[in-house]
DNA sequence: TAAATCCGCCTTTTT
DNA sequence: GGCGGATTTA
């Protein structure tokens, strides 16, 4: 692998706080693979001092995949994860400390949204915020690491995180949370790690938010050794807590500019870089290429969003046979999701020859939208597993207790969670002694048969694999028929068994790649990752997803659509004044393309239902006309 | 308890 | 315009 001389530098200065700043398409992983390399070939340092940190699970393997092929099997014994997945390993061996059992259960957005909108009906708080919004207030204190706005928020908070506490779970936050708490109360544990890992290195720097900061210093507190790379241009997650502030102020002995891009041709270049000199707040930093293709970039404004499309698509369709390009060389890119909407028709009305044929629709596959983890199905099958690992989980002992219907009600399950609040009595032990309490002998039939299934259920888990256990419950309590009775489509019933199916192989999978692992280990696993375990192969298939998804990819031709003005910047960012961050996601849109981009916009587009009229985002005009090529929406 | 209707939402969302 | 969640109704 050849390296340029700052990528060189970066590689092997191994010592310190090295912050690189490595622009769009400047070859950081590379850098990130290399200097590991250059850690343990040549300077002998051992692969488990290597602490690699992410924030997907995608750049994770990666990178595990690309270290394993230079340097074999030692690359399994570099640590490299997402900042999550370290921290439940941290907590997997020293919850206890903080006063939970290595059994905890993670609950996602959802659970805690459903947990804080039972809390505050109970609470009946006299305040005019709605639930949303003392979520969100919930959740900008808690990434910010600062107290919440209001002392009613405030009382929410507590509240949710001492029923956090008797349930046994964590969210998605409370894992980094935590993780620096036991750091910071306990510092011999804290020592272990430094001591472990000596050589810290951190990608996409600039979507930290004050909690992994904290996390990462503490960290690298004792041997001064944390290597940064991000690109404070690509920081678009502010509105997730992520904080710039964390890369334009980190404290640094060597500071590494990647410029060089190889990604993309001159005129694309010249128009992110104009673009993003427009704002104010960051690291100057300009890309060059030495690619000699004077292409342009091009651009044309469409009377309606039907006819966007329809010039996205017949403009796809050139490349494909003038220029050779493959479906899946081609991306689609959006600000907000519903925006695929008007795209996803002309592509599957499209007619194009192929082969000496005529086919009709283009293939396409649409990122975002519910990942596998999210659908109720999977979701309901992690909570059958939550509950057996962790019965004191009450929240998923809600969700399924009903599950396949069994004639226990709401008002039933109402008396019975303000009995086991009240007398500080687990659900599930009210649960086990059924006939003490006063409700419907319809109910109390249901909770002893599921009692008795979920019993014996556990006496199976005791013994490995699990995989024959679980098949056999959701038999047992004829998952499928549920299915069936709850949705009436035969495409809908089909789709949400083949998740099952798909979860259940994910487990089958896991457990022979992770002989020594716990159930609990599978929960968290497949809780943190959007996928399912296993994954296809790249399809020959044009990519749709939105701006904030594409970031880290390359296409070598996009489209990129809907610039207008309340869509990109978009308008509740405008109530904000945050165009900055906008113009960041722009800039990420653009250095997505490596040979052709094209830029688009409509003259009106349906908005709730009714048309509107839309004007060209103002961030066009900020792009060097030189470098753009105007045209008509019809060739 | 389950079906029917009504209401309010609608930016992005690595984990 | 379309979806999920909550509330009302049978």
């Amino acid at each position: 692998m050849h390296l340029n001389p700052e990528q060189k530098k970066a590689a092997e200065q191994i010592e310190g706080r090295v912050l690189v700043l490595a622009g769009a398409g400047s070859g950081k992983t590379r850098v990130i693979i290399q200097r590991m390399l250059y850690m343990i070939q040549i300077k002998n340092i051992a692969p488990t001092a290597i602490l690699g940190l992410t924030f997907t699970n995608k750049a994770a393997k990666e990178m595990q995949e690309r270290l394993k092929k230079e340097l074999g099997k030692p690359a399994d014994q570099v640590f490299l994860s997402t900042f999550h997945s370290f921290c439940v390993s941290v907590l997997r061996a020293d919850i206890c400390r903080l006063g939970y059992t290595k059994k905890f259960s993670l609950y996602d957005e959802k659970d805690i949204q459903r947990l804080v909108k039972n809390i505050v009906k109970e609470l009946a708080l006299e305040t005019t915020l709605s639930t949303q919004e003392i979520l969100q207030d919930m959740q900008e204190s808690r990434t910010k690491g600062k107290n919440p706005s209001s002392p009613e928020v405030k009382q929410v908070v507590d509240r949710l995180f001492l029923a956090l506490r008797a349930y046994n779970a964590l969210d998605f936050d409370h894992l980094l949370e935590m993780t620096c708490q036991l750091f910071e109360m306990h510092p011999a544990v804290l020592e272990k790690y430094q001591d472990r890992f000596r050589y810290i290195s951190i990608d996409e720097y600039q979507d930290t938010n004050p909690v992994q900061f904290r996390l990462a210093e503490l960290l690298a507190k004792k041997h001064r050794n944390l290597f940064v790379v991000g690109d404070d241009d690509q920081s678009i997650y502010g509105f997730r807590g992520a904080d710039m502030q964390n890369i334009l102020r980190f404290s640094y002995d060597r500071l590494i500019k990647l410029e060089q891009n190889y990604r993309s041709i001159p005129h694309i270049l010249d128009a992110a870089n104009q673009l993003i000199d427009k704002n104010q707040d960051r690291h100057k930093k300009t890309l060059w290429c030495d690619k000699k293709d004077t292409s342009k970039i091009s651009i044309f404004h469409a009377p309606s969003e039907e006819k966007e499309a329809e010039a996205i698509v017949e403009r796809l369709l050139r490349l494909i046979t003038q220029r050779g390009y493959a479906f899946k060389d081609i991306g689609i890119l959006y600000r907000s999701n519903i925006l695929a909407r008007t795209i996803e028709k002309a592509l599957l009305s499209a007619r194009y020859w192929k082969k000496g044929a005529l086919h009709q629709g283009i293939p396409y596959e649409v990122f975002g939208g519910l990942s596998f983890s999210e659908r109720a199905e999977i979701k309901d099958l992690s909570a059958y597993l939550k509950a057996l690992v962790n019965p004191n989980d009450q929240e998923s002992l809600l969700r399924i207790i009903n599950v396949p219907r069994k004639g226990i009600s709401a008002p039933t399950l109402d008396t019975l969670t303000k009995k086991a609040r009240q007398t500080g009595v687990s659900l599930y032990s009210l649960f086990t002694h059924i006939d003490q309490e006063e409700i419907s002998s319809r109910g109390k039939n249901g909770i002893k048969s599921f009692v008795s299934l979920f019993e014996e259920t556990k006496q199976r888990l005791q013994n490995k694999p699990y995989f024959p256990t679980l098949s056999w419950f959701l038999e047992e309590i004829d998952y499928k028929r549920a299915i069936e009775e709850e949705v009436k489509s035969e495409k809908m019933q089909r789709f949400k068994w083949e998740n099952v199916e798909a979860f259940l192989a994910s487990l089958e999978a896991f457990e022979q790649d992770h002989p020594d692992q716990g159930l609990e280990d599978f929960i968290s696993a497949s809780s943190l990752t959007k996928t399912p375990l296993h994954r296809k192969q790249d399809e020959d298939t044009v990519k749709l997803m939105t701006f904030h998804s594409a970031k880290g990819l390359e296409f070598t031709a996009c489209f990129l659509l809907g610039l207008e003005d309340h869509i990109l910047p978009h308008e509740k960012s405008q109530e904000e004044k945050n165009y900055e961050e906008e113009r960041r996601l722009f800039y990420v849109g653009i250095t997505r393309a490596k040979q052709y981009l094209c830029l688009s916009m409509a003259k009106e587009r349906a908005k709730m239902g009714k048309k509107v009229r839309c004007n060209p985002s103002r961030f066009l005009f900020e792009l060097p006309k030189n470098s753009l090529s105007i045209e008509s929406h019809q060739l």
